[in-house]
Formats: C-alpha cells, sequence, structure tokens
DNA sequence: GGCGGTTTGTTGTACGGCTGAACTATTGCC
DNA sequence: GGCAATAGTTCAGCCGTACAACAAACCGCC
C-alpha cells in the first residue's frame, strides 16, 4: 500500500460547491462541467497534440463513465448553450453509425484580458475554440502615471471591443485585468505597483465597466497561466524577466495563491548578502543580478536601451554582454534553486526577456539548479523558454476567464 | 466587483469525486461528509474554543443547508456506522423539545501514526473525539540502521497496538508512516533519509502490516499538520529544527504538495554564499547557521549535548549560547523571509528544538522578516512557537487519517 | 444490392435521494 | 392545563441518472 498523492489544490477556479449542501441539481452541474471539460481539453489538447478527430457524445461517455444517455441529454443543453458545437459527420472508416464530432463553440461566449504595463495597455479576447477574437494593445509610457486617467483609457477600449463583440452576437463572459504588482487576490486592489508609481487603489471601478465582472491578477500570474496553451507540465514555476523579476506558481494547471495571493517574489531573493544594495534594502537581491537594468548596465548598453540591441551584441559574441548574462544567469540558477527547493515544482518556464534570452541563460540557470536541487538526483530540474510570446497576460486573463465558464457550464444553459 | 478568491488547492485528502461521473450516490457521499465535518469541525474547534454544547440535528441543518428530514436520515447512518454519538438531551432552557447533541464517536474509529527517527521510533493512535488512546515510544539510536530491522520492530509494534484497539471494538481506519528524509508521495518510497543512512526503498512492506492501509510521508509535514488541533492560521509554514531543518506548508488547513512533495527545504537556503561548506556541497547554507550541531557548536557545548543543557546555557545569560541564537535568529529569518516572500505565507510556526528556543529566537527572525519580507507593510509576518508538544509527527499522522474518515464516511455506512 | 454486423444516438421505465409540508414529541411559560 | 416553541420523523413529489431496448446510419461482403 502506498501513499497516494491525495491533495487538493489551491489554484485559481476551484469548482463551487466544495462544501455545501449537494442537492438534485448539483449533479446536473457537476456532469455537466464533467462532459464540458472532457470536450475542451480534447480540443486544446491538454496533453499532446490535439486528437486528429474531436470525441463523440459516444466518446465522451466513455471518458467520463456517464451512460449515453445522460450525456447526449447534456450535450444537448451545451449545445443549446452555444458552449458547444456539432461538425457535420466525418467520412467514417469504422463500421456503424458515423459519430457527431464535439468541439468548443467558436465565437459564441469570449473572454477578455485586460492590462495595464509600463509600457503599453491592452485589451484581447479569446473565443472558447482558443481563437483570438480582438486585439487591442496602445503604446505608452505609465510609469509614475495617473491610476483613474490610465484605467479610464484601458476601459474605453475594453468597452468598444465588447460593444464590437456583442453586436456580432458574441456574448463576454467576464474580464481579468493584469497590473504588474501586488494585487491581493482576496479583495482585487492593489496595494502597491513600484512601476507603475501606483498604490493603495481599487481598480475595477476605475475602469467604470459597468454589468462586466472584472478580476484583478499579478500581470506574472497571468502570463504564467498563457503558458498551459503549450504543451507543458501540469506544474511549473513561471519566472518573467523585466524591469522587475515577476513569478508564478503553476500546480495541476491552476495558480497556487495561498492567503492574499503574494507569492513568487523571486527578485528580492538575496543571491549575496556582500552584493549590491537594492532598493528594497536589502544587500543583493537577485534583481541586482538579473534584473533588466542590471544585465543592460553590465553589458555596457544604456538603461533605455530596447532588448533587440542587447540580443545583437550576444549574437556578435560582445564579450561584456556574454558575461553580463553569464553572471545573471549564475544568480538567477541560484535563486531559483531556492524557489525549486522550497515549492517542490522542478520545471522552470522563463518568460518576459528571459524568454528570448534564453538561450544564453539556460546552460548556468541548470547547472546552478543540478547543484543546487536537493532533489535534483532523483528529478531532473527542467529549464525552458516562454511560448505564449507578446503580452502572455493578455492571453492568460482570457484563458483564465473561459476556464471558468467551462468549469461551471451550468450558469449558461 | 473584486477577485475572489477562486482557487483550488492541492493539500493531503481531496475529497473524491471532483472529476468523475456524478451519480444519484454521489449526493448522499457528499453530503454524509459535509454532515460529519460539520460535527466534527464544531467539536474539535476548527476556530476558537470548542463550542460549549455540540450541534443538534437541527443545528447541522442550519449549517449546512440540508433540511432536517436529510440531515436526520444521514445522522442516522453515521451513528448507526459509529461515527458519531448522540449525548443524552442537555437540560433545554429554551423552549421546545430539547436537542439530542451530536459528537465524534470516542474509542471506534482510530487513525494511526507511526515514526521513525534518529532517536526513537514510535506508534501514536487517536480516536475522532480526538483523544489519545495508545501510546508506545521506544528509544534507540538509528543512525546508519538496518532499514528492515528498524522497520520490522515499527511494525510489531503497532501491529500490537492494532491487536489491543482491535481486542477492544475499535476499528483501525489506517496508519501514516513519518520518516525523517525525502519521501516520494506518490509511490510511497523514500528517496534518502541522511539521518538514517537509508536510501531509495519502499518502506511499507518492511513494516509487515497486512490489511491495514499505510502511507508514508515525510516527518516535519506531518508535524505541521499536528498544529491544526490548536489555535492556527489555515496556512503557515512549519519550520522544525533538527539535525537537519525539515519543513511542511500547510495551506488552507491541508498540506501543499506538489508534484512529488518535495518542498520546504529550507535547511540549503543560502544564507551566505561566502559562508562554511555544507555537506550539500554549496556554501553558507541555512543549516551551517541555524542548525542543532551548528548551535550547539557555536555554544560552546559538545555536539551531542542535549537541548536542556543548551536551555541551561541560555537561561543563565551565557554569552555564548545568547550569541549562537543571535546569529542562528538571524539567519533562520533571512532564510524564512525567501520562504515567505516565495509561497506567500505569511505566519510561521517554529517546531522541533525551536519550540522550545523560541523566546530567543522570535526578536532576531521576526526583525529580519519584518526587513526582508515584501508585503511585510501589508501583511506583518507572526512567528510563533509550535504547541503540539513531543512526537508531533505521530500525531499528525493519526489525525490526518482521521481525516480521511471524515472526508469519506461513506465508506463507513 | 440486400443483409448481417457494428457503432451511434434516442426513448421510456425504474430507482435513488433530496425537498417541503404536515405530523409527532417534548419542553417552557403563563 | 393550554399554548407557543423547538426537535425530530413521515410521506408524497420531483429531479436526474441508470439500464435496456430501439432506431439510425454506416461498412463489408457475398
Amino acid at each position: 500500500m502506498t501513499a497516494e498523492p491525495t491533495t487538493t489544490q489551491r489554484t485559481t477556479g476551484a469548482p463551487p460547491g466544495g462544501s455545501s449542501a449537494s442537492r438534485q441539481h448539483t449533479l446536473r452541474e457537476r456532469n455537466l462541467r464533467l462532459v464540458a471539460k472532457a470536450i475542451y481539453d480534447a480540443a486544446a489538447g491538454t496533453s499532446g497534440p490535439p486528437d486528429a478527430v474531436p470525441p463523440s457524445r459516444a466518446d465522451v461517455a466513455a471518458a467520463t463513465g456517464l451512460t449515453r444517455a445522460t450525456v447526449s441529454t447534456l450535450v444537448d443543453h451545451l449545445v443549446a448553450a452555444r458552449l458547444i458545437t456539432e461538425l457535420p459527420p466525418a467520412a467514417a472508416q469504422r463500421a456503424g453509425r458515423p459519430a457527431v464530432p464535439l468541439v468548443p463553440a467558436a465565437r459564441t461566449v469570449v473572454g477578455l484580458g485586460l492590462e495595464v504595463n509600463v509600457d503599453y495597455l491592452g485589451v484581447r479576447a479569446l473565443d472558447l475554440a482558443g481563437q483570438t477574437v480582438a486585439d487591442v494593445v496602445e503604446q505608452g509610457a505609465f510609469h509614475d502615471s495617473e491610476p483613474a486617467t490610465v484605467l479610464g483609457r484601458l476601459g474605453t477600449l475594453a468597452a468598444e471591443v465588447v460593444e464590437l463583440l456583442q453586436s456580432d452576437g458574441m456574448r463576454v463572459a467576464g474580464a481579468r485585468l493584469a497590473l504588474p504588482g501586488l494585487v491581493d487576490v482576496r479583495t482585487g486592489e492593489l496595494e502597491v505597483a513600484p512601476n507603475l508609481g501606483w498604490s493603495s487603489l481599487d481598480p475595477v471601478p476605475l475602469l467604470s465597466l459597468a454589468s462586466l465582472p472584472v478580476h484583478v491578477a499579478n500581470e506574472a500570474k497571468l502570463a504564467a497561466l498563457a503558458e498551459l496553451a503549450g504543451e507543458v507540465p501540469d506544474s511549473f514555476l513561471y519566472v518573467s524577466g523585466d524591469v522587475g523579476i515577476g513569478a508564478g506558481i503553476v500546480v495541476d494547471r491552476g495558480l497556487f495563491l495561498a492567503e492574499r495571493g503574494w507569492n513568487g517574489e523571486v527578485g528580492h531573493v538575496v543571491v549575496d548578502p556582500a552584493g549590491p544594495r537594492c532598493s528594497c534594502g536589502a544587500h543583493g537581491c537577485l534583481e541586482q543580478y538579473a534584473g533588466k537594468e542590471a544585465v543592460l548596465r553590465a553589458a555596457g548598453l544604456p538603461l533605455d536601451a530596447p532588448l533587440r540591441s542587447l540580443l545583437a551584441a550576444l549574437e556578435a559574441d560582445d564579450d561584456a554582454a556574454r558575461a553580463a548574462l553569464h553572471r545573471a544567469g549564475r544568480a538567477l540558477g541560484s535563486a531559483l534553486a531556492d524557489f525549486v527547493n522550497l515549492t517542490g515544482v522542478s520545471t522552470v518556464v522563463l518568460g518576459g526577456v528571459y524568454a528570448e534570452l534564453e538561450p544564453w541563460l539556460r546552460d548556468d540557470v541548470v547547472a546552478v539548479l543540478r547543484e543546487r536541487v536537493l532533489a535534483s538526483p532523483f528529478a531532473e530540474p527542467d529549464v525552458r523558454a516562454a511560448r505564449a510570446g507578446q503580452h502572455a497576460a493578455l492571453t492568460g486573463g482570457a484563458r483564465e476567464v473561459l476556464r471558468e465558464v467551462v468549469a461551471d457550464p451550468a450558469a449558461w444553459v
């Protein structure tokens, strides 16, 4: 008899009703979720490449353990709610009545990702099929900006997008607002966002988006969720390099958010107490070695240099640039070793500027992890570059909204 | 509109059936759990002091949202299964028919905690009422011991305890084996336990406990769960000082166990890369400052000195001892600051030898946490001593087994 | 090209479990 | 002793799933 991973998980989007009375309709809700999730996951290709052929009612019945009769009625409800679409039966190669392929509906229900960051703000809408149906990004300089003005502008953009989508017959399920700062996951308030110069405010009302449920989250954490669109383990640490260094802890495909969700502050892990003083008051924080500005400075580039000039220097084998990334990689490895040792999550995804710098960082990070992670002899740490592309938090936020739709389809039937 | 903590949690003891087909009997199972948990929690006094008077069927109905009719039949089942006991009606002060108080049954179903540690092995049995019904601890020296011999002896002790309990009419629900090493939570195998000199083995068969489900876990993690018996936040970091330094992450009253459960390795967070070399190969690990041996050495005591001689020196205001604890406290604070920053859990419980040393550690630990925890201006970190007493892992293991019984009472009706 | 074999999806009955309302049981208060 | 109040029980009704039989649509093969 062995220990099973008898574990619940604290991540985004717990199915509701875990600890409230179960009535007859609870069965319906739970089984609707089960069926919706089966079809959604098969289409998204949760593991491996997307199945060549979408599942039929019979497939869903086999996968869930429900009878075909029950699945049939549930699917009918989901189709009526426009969450699921029936495709024309494919030419069958087997004997028997051809199956009706079921896929998540396109352009019916969408989730919205919103973001304010230092140099841009944006709105992105995704549908259940995973397609981007709207994408608006405005460049800007929001360092020390006025929250009401910036969030008001973002709200206007979002309202325009919502208007457009609704006139196309789509329903907007909700929105996630990504901010580069400390967001209290319980209240949705922003405690502080150093790079915006914002503090102690409730951002949602400033958007003026009436009748649209908006949740707030940290930018790196939503960006982490965007990685779930691709092939990635169920649990990983996402580390996003930028002016600051943000992180998200993904466990079993959901965000780990204990207490107020203030985790992953890897930028201020002390790499060397004899190192340079950091803005946080401590000495030798990771940011002083692997923060964007520290790397540019060490590479002999101006602090406002674009990333591509650093990449150019690296590709040209510039010694200072190479040395800067070697130093950053060792420091990053050291801080990540603590991160892995403390959380027990062994895969690290490098996001933000680290994604593009990964070829020059990876070897050093891996080497230090191998030295310093205690479990590395039994579970080799894995380091990889993020793949979600530009403005990943917008994608992650929109995906998160849709995940909630799939997790509670009963609200839509 | 604000962000809710829309989070599932990965901790010990997920209610089963989260993602499988819901049939009619699923309702029964879920509601049985709900009722059992309501009665159990009220008795255990999950928050605050135990309610003066245990809940009645009507109270449970009000608390759960189920009707009195449903609660009545469910309670009848639980009473028949001897999981719940009806107390004689208390003298009613209100008008109306007096309520029948419901409490967890004493001495009917018990959970077993087992442990092998460096200097002892033990068996403890707890019943649903929270009482210890059996407690056997054998001192010994198990450094570099033979696993088969030691676990065989523990198995014999456990079998004797089981025999005794069963002859008294009790049913043993299961057992948890605590080991001071790296335990793979998925397979139950022990990868390595440095202080026992054990590695790569499956401990459960060596116990030779037929027909008793035994799960294996890390000792510090089970000790952390023992704290849940007292007044403690729902989430906290438990750090246990001993020869090594172990830790457990408790989130929403359950263990956080991502992947294989290898988290909380705080003993090898690097406090100062210029510090002394550690057995793990790195320099300046926390253990070199706050490990039991490092503290004793710094205090000028022999490495095998008992804890009470250190406590005596501290109470006598011995300079070397005080300085040793100051140094340990600063180092511990630094490593815990990383732990708090990375996990977002703001309460630290000091267990193992740290529990008794807490008066001399606390101020330094708190001071460093205040400096280094980024969220400390918004959520003051809390540091407290563990209260579970000797051999906490035995208590935690037994409690964990009982928590599973309460989480799935349907298996017992 | 019709017929058996095969797989899909639907229909109708049975059953389990919760609800709501009425009912019984037991007390305090006037 | 009667009335109000609270606890617990009984029973018809409803809801959602299972099970089994059935209809639909295809293949292959003689």
